[in-house]
DNA sequence: TTCAAAATACCCCAAAAGGGGTATGGTGCA
DNA sequence: TGCACCATACCCCTTTTGGGGTATTTTGAA
């Protein structure tokens, strides 16, 4: 938490330096409460940044190279518990917002978003209001209700195993083996992940798949 | 072309606002060499944009809603010979360089470039020089030497045409119809892809097109 | 403890995908 | 004027996918 007066400084981490650069531009102006003391293009990077500069903000990246966000998230969260962690991504990773929740994590913001919405939230996450984008709200929070869309999407772990290895490329034969079960006990998980998602074939598994961010 | 003291006017078209934000703050600074006179987020508004404000150069994502930066290149390049075009993008693709350069693309950055490159690509094209991304010319220079590389990735646009519509989930005989063309060609352009991408099913298909960001 | 799922696994069958050819007309380059 | 490549379209064949069932065991929550 910190008080109207103070600057609060941010630790930018991405990878995309035109974005990172163009962030910490968009949040240097007259009379700015923010200032960007660092910025780290690496998931490596972010840790010892830390460190060394000890920010009351990160603006985490979810894609990084070297180490994934929501790992990184994780560690400031045990090892920086005075950390505010924001996650800046270019996918609504549905499927991860209540475990960042879970984790502490104090906002998450699309790329897509504007310069508005980015002061908006970092104000309110250094008020200790968490800032979750809208179109993240709207479709998880009603995740734990039961309403049609558990009904339509509501996968079973072993579903969603088995999601994972039809996007990665692997065929019904090479799923049988890798996970040790019967080919048409994957063709059966198949269809009725099928008929939950209401598709019919592989390339518009591959289309959801990329579209809910999984 | 543009003398020295003209101020060249550009526009940019990137849907993540924050990026097209930083980009645009990024290049507005004491006495810079270049006014950013719009900004769109859409695809579909980049023609429209041009009619409107006659820039000197267009800063294109290829990843647009709505409209392919590829397809929009293309139709800068001949309803409008004097704007420039510099595609600023993600992913290096490879397979699409030959395409940008034969089309009169001036320019290639990638996201991950330095607001240095940004500023020297922009100057090298307003002079009239065209700039590509190190990692592109490393590999794609080459692509007009008839060596492996060619023989194994590069597609003729008919054989993208497919892939895209494969990505978007379309089955063969759907693609047929869309084309007007009989099912027999599709499934011949199919396999002639997969022999040139060294897959063999649609999983790797999306899995490599993914990959290469097409 | 009972009941609803999830996970397992099989049946049958049609459609599509995948892999091997061949062939023909067109286009662009050397 | 070739030659290479492209786009078109067909043949044959096998494998995989997709869609309809049914059935057993395991597991977790009421």
């Amino acid at each position: 938490m910190v008080s109207e007066a103070k600057i609060a400084t941010i630790l930018i981490a991405d990878d995309h330096q035109l974005f990172n650069d163009g962030l910490r531009t968009l949040l240097t102006f007259e009379g700015s409460p923010f200032k960007v003391i660092e910025q780290v293009y690496s998931g490596s990077d972010v840790i010892p940044a830390i460190h060394l500069v000890n920010p009351d903000l990160v603006l985490l990246d979810i894609n990084l190279p070297n180490r994934n966000g929501l790992d990184i998230a994780r560690q400031v969260a045990s090892d920086f518990p005075s950390v505010q962690v924001v996650i800046i991504s270019m996918y609504s990773y549905r499927k991860f917002v209540d475990e960042l929740k879970k984790i502490g994590v104090a906002g998450y913001l699309l790329k897509s978003a504007s310069k508005q919405e980015l002061i908006a939230c970092l104000q309110n996450v250094m008020k200790g209001i968490a800032y979750f984008d809208a179109t993240l709200n709207g479709k998880s929070a009603t995740l734990h209700q039961g309403d049609d869309f558990v009904k339509k999407f509501k996968l079973s772990s072993r579903e969603l195993e088995i999601i994972v290895l039809m996007k990665q490329g692997l065929a019904t034969p090479e799923i049988a083996i890798q996970l040790f079960l019967s080919e048409e006990t994957v063709k059966t998980h198949r269809k009725n992940i099928y008929y939950k998602l209401k598709i019919k074939n592989l390339a518009e598994l591959i289309r959801f798949v990329s579209e809910q961010g999984i």
